[in-house]
Parts: C-alpha cells; structure tokens; sequence
DNA sequence: ACCAATCATTGTTGTCGTCAATAGTTGCCG
DNA sequence: CGGCAACTATTGACGACAACAATGATTGGT
C-alpha cells in the first residue's frame, strides 16, 4: 500500500490546509481573514482594480468579492471610487491605513512562513519557493 | 511592494486550495470528497484504526469523522468493529470494496498529480515532493 | 433603438469547522 | 469496592464560507 503522502499533489492539498490555518491566526489580530489579506495584497501589486478583475485574479465568486470588500471597506483599509468610462464597474484601492495594515500582516506572513519551514535550509526554501512560483504560473495567467 | 506570491507559506495556501479543487472534481464520480479519500487513504496505511486515532492524525473533530465513516460505511468501503478491550471504542477498517476503490480513486490522484506539476521536470517533481514532505513531517508525528 | 453582454449586488443552498451536550464506558484513587 | 474524573462516539446547533442563480443598472454592437 502507497504511504499516506507520496503524492504530490495530495501532500500539497495538507499543506494548504495547514498554512492557511497558521495564516488565520496570525490575521486574527488584525480581524481578517485570509481572503481579506489575499485581496489586500493583490491591490498592493497594481493600484486600483476593478472589482471584476479581482474575482478573475484571486479566484473568488464577484459575490465573494463584494462581502470582502464591504469588510475592509468598514475597516477603512479600501475605498470604492468610480470607474472612469464605465458607471457599472467600480475601482477598489488600498488606502494609506489599508497599506499600512498590509505592512504589518506581511510581518506576521513572513514569521508564519518561518515556522512553517523551519526544517528547511535556506537555500532549500529558496528551491521550494521557485519550484512553487512555477507551478502557480502554470495555471494561472 | 512585493509581489503577490513572493511568500512560501501564501503560495502554499493558494495552490492547495488548486489541488484541493482538482482532486474533488475527479472524486466525484466515486460519490467521495477529499476527507473520504482522506480517511480511505490513511486506514491503507494502518489497517483498523479508531477513530479518535482518525481525529488526531487527519486534523478533522470527532464529529465530522462520524459522518465521514457513516457515509463510507452505507458505500460499503468500510466498517466499523468493536476494539478488544474497550467497549466505548469502535474500530474502523476498509472493506475489500473499499480497497479497489482507493486503488481507482489512486489512479485519479495521480493524474490530478500529473496535471498540477505539468510545467516541472521528473527531477524537479522529486525534489518538491521531498521538500513537502520533509515541511509535513515536522509538524505533525 | 433594440438586444445581448457585462458589472456589481443580493439571496439561497449545501458544506464545513467549531463548540457544547449527552450516553456509555473506563481507570483511578481513596 | 465505590465513586468520580476522564475518555469514546455521537448528536445537535451556530456561524463562516463556496458555489450558483437571479436582479438591476449600464454598456456596446448592429
């Protein structure tokens, strides 16, 4: 009989589920949740983005979206504002709090991604991380 | 500002959210989700196991393993026996349907595998696999 | 000027995770 | 030996979350 974790692929759906957890508690604090924080960190990359846009990106219902968005929203960490050209769409952006906040979970992502692998040297954590980033790209534009 | 997949631990959470999606799309035709094939996969390892075993070693509470071994049991992939020695105690253990159908659903694992590490080398598959399951081992026994 | 497509939004449904409560059983310790 | 704490499986409740359909406003094409 095959171990528990000889697949790949299988091994990486626990780990998922085992970062995402860390990640959680260490948002708590903050009263995000993962999501929040991937939707805050994909505004950190491009500056305004169409609610659209962010669905397609993260992967996330455009239902989803608007929850998460009202969320950071009451938070002050996001504004809505109008698209120019366009009065369906609107452009979700950080704030100058909302990038501050970023700041700060990033803190609490990088220690998250310490403990996680701490068995690892250095260098393989650089080798995993490649490896990774090259799966992700695949399948996602 | 970093990028958004700069950190191990957050792409680690994305792409097993990915993986975790894929593996529940080709389970389906089984009738099972991916805390049955779980379940299926870790009593392949240990042959009978009761399931407060099955809590701590998968990380699911104690109720959501009973409804998971209700649902395996009325497939007849697996059942439950009294433990020797405590009458409080139920012992679970696949059935021999339950074995052909982890051998299938293994075929399925594996092309799910394939499908997600498409962009990497056999080597480089390798490598990640040993990484991963170097991470997994050290935060759980 | 219509008609299909698009964007944000709301509501619904099923699943999941967590937590509290229960019944039966065991082991310990006085 | 008796009683009490701890443990096992189980049920039930509640909130969080994902996936999906439906709506209203707006756009672009023709």
């Amino acid at each position: 009989m095959r171990a528990l974790h000889a697949d790949t692929g299988y091994l990486l759906y626990r780990l998922g589920l085992h970062s995402g957890r860390l990640f959680n508690a260490t948002l708590e604090e903050f009263g995000l949740r993962l999501r929040h924080y991937a939707l805050l960190r994909y505004l950190a990359t491009v500056e305004g983005a169409l609610q659209r846009e962010l669905s397609d990106r993260l992967g996330y219902d455009p239902s989803a979206i608007v929850s998460l968005v009202d969320d950071l929203q009451e938070l002050g960490l996001v504004e809505r504002g109008p698209a120019p050209g366009d009065r369906r769409s609107r452009i979700v952006a950080l704030t100058d709090r909302g990038k501050d906040v970023l700041r700060d979970t990033d803190k609490g992502s990088r220690r998250v991604t310490d403990e996680l692998l701490a068995p690892l040297t250095p260098g393989e954590r650089a080798t995993l991380q490649s490896l990774l980033a090259r799966v992700a790209e695949a399948d996602r534009g």
